[in-house]
DNA sequence: TGACTTACATAGCACCGTCATGTATAGTAC
DNA sequence: GTACTATACATGACGGTGCTATGTAAGTCA
């Protein structure tokens, strides 16, 4: 049986942080698909446990789309494995990628803050 | 013409933040679709521009869902709205997606630093 | 009268993860 | 030597979701 107990993330979360986790990653040092699923689990604390059917079409699309490159190569024990390295496209994509996710994240941590405060709260008055 | 010009934020992106921006809007107070819309663009400085045709849609799913509920009003202008509040299934919803949120955050910040590290970097040894 | 804003709704489309399945091979236990 | 497990990559059917365009209606203002 092939496990897929576990679901801590749902699937749009999953969809919108794919592309920056697997191009942090890469820009980290180059890597290839069944790592990457195991260094996603490590990295989460076992939070995160993506699977290999969402991976590697995520891989062939970075590809696609010139932000990785991937090549054939064997391990030491003789498997074969692709191996993916960002190109000069992908490191900018992180960057355009993560400053999206950063605006995101700041407008959820201010109505955090403000949805925990009783009796309602306010936006900033109006002026311009 | 409707302006569409501004694409910000990836779809992916707002699909992941839309349920729980949505839910904590109104766990902070009730509001309708068209004021939602406004909010978010002024929670984010203008950096996220909902379009109403993702908005309704996703009121719609999650009163499906019973995370929310609405009721028809009418303002003081006269013009009639949909106002919506949030439901106690709502409030588990909103904790859960944020929870949610922060183990993919967490994982991002970590490889966000890992990767601006020269040299690569290296995720726990082995030891099993 | 006409333009703009407010306000809600929906259909067609493309994209993406899920789930199941397929293929192949190295390592390990018996 | 024969299972069984882990490693390693791949894809097709399916359902859900935002995007775009469009429709409807009514209040505001010049």
């Amino acid at each position: 049986m092939r496990t897929h107990e576990i679901m801590e993330i749902n699937k749009e979360l999953i969809a919108a942080s794919s592309t920056p986790i697997v191009l942090a990653i890469l820009a980290g040092e180059d890597s290839y698909g069944y790592a990457i699923l195991q260094q996603v689990r490590e990295l989460s604390g076992g939070g995160m446990q993506w699977t290999d059917g969402m991976l590697y079409p995520v891989l062939h699309r970075l590809e696609r789309n010139g932000y990785i490159r991937g090549r054939w190569g064997v391990s030491d024990t003789g498997r074969r494995r692709k191996y993916y390295s960002i190109t000069e496209q992908g490191l900018a994509e992180l960057s355009e990628q993560r400053k999206q996710w950063q605006t995101v994240d700041a407008a959820l941590r201010k109505i955090w803050v403000a949805a925990s405060l009783p009796g309602g709260w306010t936006l900033s008055p109006t002026p311009t």
